[in-house]
DNA sequence: GACCCGGACTGAAACATTTCAATCCGCTGA
DNA sequence: TCAGCGGATTGAAATGTTTCAGTCCGGGTC
């Protein structure tokens, strides 16, 4: 037997058993009509007498058939999919975020394809590239500054909100989370404690949202009456793992103070633990809040407390965006949509802790 | 003007320059070559003299054309795209998996497609449909027991391993990691430390990773000369997070006893927590064992036991092992491939906790 | 009985690419 | 000078679908 197509059974082949898949042709024969009825039956079918339709559809579900989707893509220009580039799939922020962009992409029967940039601006470029051949659109959270020239770049004519950062000279949508009131409210809520020093937690402040949350909290002090550089320590580490922020703190020791505001949750998880294994009780010896509000901040070892961002609501109306520029086409307009984050204050920065009411 | 394709300016418009993607029609007239040679350009560079490849590289550069997807896949039948379904995209162990097979796929030039079950039967088959008519190849890690059903209506043909369990008849691949033997290894510890009572915390039982693991425990108690259904009390929970596992410590109270052994670290994160509130000293009082050994698991207040899962390694096997299946065809034969766990011993159970060297 | 209407159905064209048999052409060797 | 060679190039066919200008036909109207 030649490497080719197997037959399995050695019997006689029927001829109308094809073994590659089939295809709307097949069908068409098999039910005695043409393909563009067995076209109408899968798009139009209110288009079709019912008896048609029903024979046509006994056929299809008898023969198995499954539509080619390059094909339709191909003829229709469409490809009913969305992709989402995030910076870290490992970060719970974007894995909440993907769960609502995908909820809103599936009310609109597309498919939604997750990328992850991995803080790289190359990976980014090159998950840019690769998607915008296979999708119709896409939403990215940008590496770095230089955002959109590697957004023209990779994306060309394809439609694109930016995530999680405003564009800059209003390009492109975009839908973000004030992070300077953000980090305002934290800062804001550590002074109000009586504390009239802070210690920051951040991230490189190459990146936008953590500039930003920091200048939020100089908003703070200056608003509190402080002095912002004084009352303002801002400690920069190089991620944003919980790793990093147990070395933090543990390299600080003492000199991490009585508040301590990071920016994102990983981070003050891990300044948690060290501040526990250093034998300091935090919500009563130190104040310590992060942000985000991961699922796990409340179920931490000591309740965190923590800026609340709408990550879900974010990756849902980030993909309803897209899809709107995608069915208006020419006469779309940009717009930048600002979410506004809610302070969630939890055991790790009670004024008075009461572990049981 | 009508509402159709406006001309951005409105001079005379060069007959050359068509406002639609440029195609690889538009590269070879505008190289003056047949659209045969610009594919050969494309695709097989070395067959074309240097002259014509570098005019029509020029003139791919110049137009910023873009290669169609659908119609190349259409032709070739290959969509250099790979799938993989998880049962929870904020796991932080299927997203060190996708990182695996992300990084695998790469290798082989695909991208991958990611797919969340949110462990629901319904959303797994949904997943399945979708992506079996845009990928090569499928990688899935099922949500129960009727997998093979779900897995024959929803992939269809699609080459399809599956990941973390075993393909009960053979009839595909497999990338799992040995799960009683990784039960056994965290119980045997926690039986060695001296425990002669070990409460599991596990998710539901339908799931065979829990079932197994909860399997090893038993075992590692017949091999310590125990009674196992006396020495191992098993407490099923509903799902795998933080939270339950804090709520059910919470419930349990003193009850749970000196040893812990929880089926996933989040549940054993949210045990600690609950411990830690209760003021018992984990590491000294209670010993407990998290599974997985998440990136988090080290810098948790007291860092984690774990049993550690190379799932990087798991991702990425079972990502070549679709490809080699794409690419082997009629002959290929299934194959189940077993990793080994491995047990890392941190503060959480150390026999003498020494806090400092 | 002729005519027309409109719903149902048809089938060729189009989508953008790849493939491959055929052609072209400049050289070499006799 | 010419047959023959082989690398470079060509262009038609093929992929599976959707679309749309038509055709068909049963029945109602005059």
């Amino acid at each position: 037997m030649p490497p080719g197509r197997p037959t399995p059974t050695p019997s006689i082949a029927t001829p109308d058993t094809p073994a590659r898949r089939p295809t709307v042709r097949d069908v068409a024969e098999r039910a005695g009509v043409s393909l563009g009825t067995v076209s109408n039956v899968l798009n139009r079918p209110e288009q079709v007498a019912a008896r048609t339709r029903a024979r046509v559809e006994a056929v299809v579900e008898e023969l198995g058939f499954v539509r080619n989707a390059s094909a339709n893509q191909l003829r229709t220009g469409r490809h009913r999919a969305l992709g989402l580039v995030v910076l870290d799939i490992g970060n719970p922020f974007f894995t909440e975020v993907a769960r609502g962009a995908e909820a809103a992409a599936r009310e609109d029967d597309c498919v939604l394809v997750l990328g992850n940039s991995d803080s790289s601006a190359e990976q980014e470029l090159r998950n840019l590239r690769t998607l915008a051949e296979r999708v119709d659109g896409i939403i990215v959270s940008p590496v770095d500054e230089h955002a959109e020239e590697l957004v023209r770049l990779g994306a060309g004519a394809t439609p694109l909100v930016l995530l999680d950062r405003r564009s800059p000279r209003g390009r492109h949508c975009s839908v973000s989370v004030d992070d300077v009131l953000g980090g305002l409210l934290a800062a804001e809520h550590l002074f109000q404690l009586g504390h009239s020093r802070l210690t920051v937690i951040t991230g490189p402040l190459s990146l936008q949202q953590c500039a930003d949350r920091v200048e939020g909290a100089h908003a703070a002090a200056t608003a509190a009456g402080l002095d912002a550089k004084q009352a303002v320590r801002v400690v920069e580490v190089d991620n944003m793992t919980a790793r990093d922020g147990r070395a933090c703190v543990a390299e600080l020791g003492d000199d991490v103070g009585g508040a301590v505001f990071c920016t994102n949750d990983l981070l003050a998880l891990g300044a948690l633990a060290s501040l526990q294994q250093a034998g300091r009780r935090v919500g009563e010896d130190v104040a310590l809040v992060g942000y985000d509000d991961i699922a796990f901040a409340a179920d931490a070892a000591v309740p965190l407390s923590s800026v609340r961002q709408p990550m879900y609501e974010l990756g849902y109306r980030a993909c309803k965006t897209v899809l709107a520029e995608i069915a208006e086409g020419e006469r779309h307009r940009h717009q930048q949509i600002v979410f506004q984050p809610e302070l969630v204050i939890r055991e790790s920065s009670r004024p008075n802790p009461v572990p049981e009411q």
